[in-house]
DNA sequence: TTAATTCATAAACCTAGCTTTAGGTCAAGG
DNA sequence: CCTTGACCTAAAGCTAGGTTTATGAATTAA
């Protein structure tokens, strides 16, 4: 089965022009062409989800290339493959992480204007802030103004 | 208590070019200068955490701008503002969940390339996907492949 | 036959969010 | 008194990751 360009483009919501430029980038080394047009077999597609799980992780476009090559190498670099894998575990999992806290501020947030709105100022709030606050909320507040473990 | 640009810089772990492109960007507007030389005090300290969070959220330097405006204007952008925290939420929740599936991606990749390289090939792996996938590794690999809700 | 689609390339262009450079002020220490 | 270090500005420069443009070929639909 294969794809035509415009077919991918749908198929993944990704544009034309994005899936040359990853071609240019040499994201699909063997792929078909019939009198110039390319074709997309399911290796291409198998690719394109692959990127986009590293896109997503964050990798550069470039790194994404090293894993691109290494696949073509075969299983002599099944090793390095896995450890790219194992990174961007430990690259994701952080993030998430991050992004709680970052949750954690814009609930804290959310409130503190809910409470705003209601009082019409901001006075009473900022009796409240940092040790009268409601339980709830002072878990969100501690939570955002952890210090960071770098 | 006021600080210079060097110690805040320290403080936040972020450039000194940063910070005087954030006040060039009119992140601090009331911000006090003795001689040219720039002072942060307690209220500029809060709005870098406050932009921290925004930025962490993936708001663009222009929306902070404007939420930095609506907080000059008082209590009558309460809702505004209430209202922008409200839809970071619903972003940063929706992009831990486009994180929690990479993650599923990304675990079902290194338990991959983990038997492979036991195997030293891929031939017995193949002849797993999916159906014959051990039960928690089908479970990776039917999140990550989980259709968007576009 | 003509018009609309879909594909192709090379190369120029774009944008956000900084960062660097070049040139200068000012206070403290040796 | 001179050097070092921390600060200042304006303006140019940078980078990733595409996107647009200009040009043209091949196929299909009316």
């Amino acid at each position: 089965m294969y794809y035509s360009i415009g077919e991918v483009s749908e198929m993944f919501h990704i544009p034309i022009s994005t899936l040359r430029y990853y071609d240019k980038e040499g994201f699909f080394p063997d792929m078909e062409r019939v009198s110039g047009i390319r074709r997309f077999s399911e290796r291409e597609i198998e690719t394109l989800r692959v990127v986009d799980c590293l896109k997503k992780s964050k990798l550069e476009i470039k790194e994404i290339k090293q894993f691109i090559d290494w696949t073509r190498l075969g299983a002599k670099t099944y090793e390095e493959r896995r450890n790219l894998f194992e990174q961007q575990k430990k690259n994701v999992e952080k993030e998430i992480e991050e992004l709680e806290k970052t949750m954690s501020m814009l609930k804290y947030k959310c409130w503190y204007y809910e409470q705003a709105i209601k009082d019409g100022n901001e006075d009473k709030l900022h009796e409240m802030i940092p040790e009268r606050l409601p339980k709830e909320v002072k878990k969100w507040y501690d939570h955002a103004h952890e210090e960071e473990t770098k």
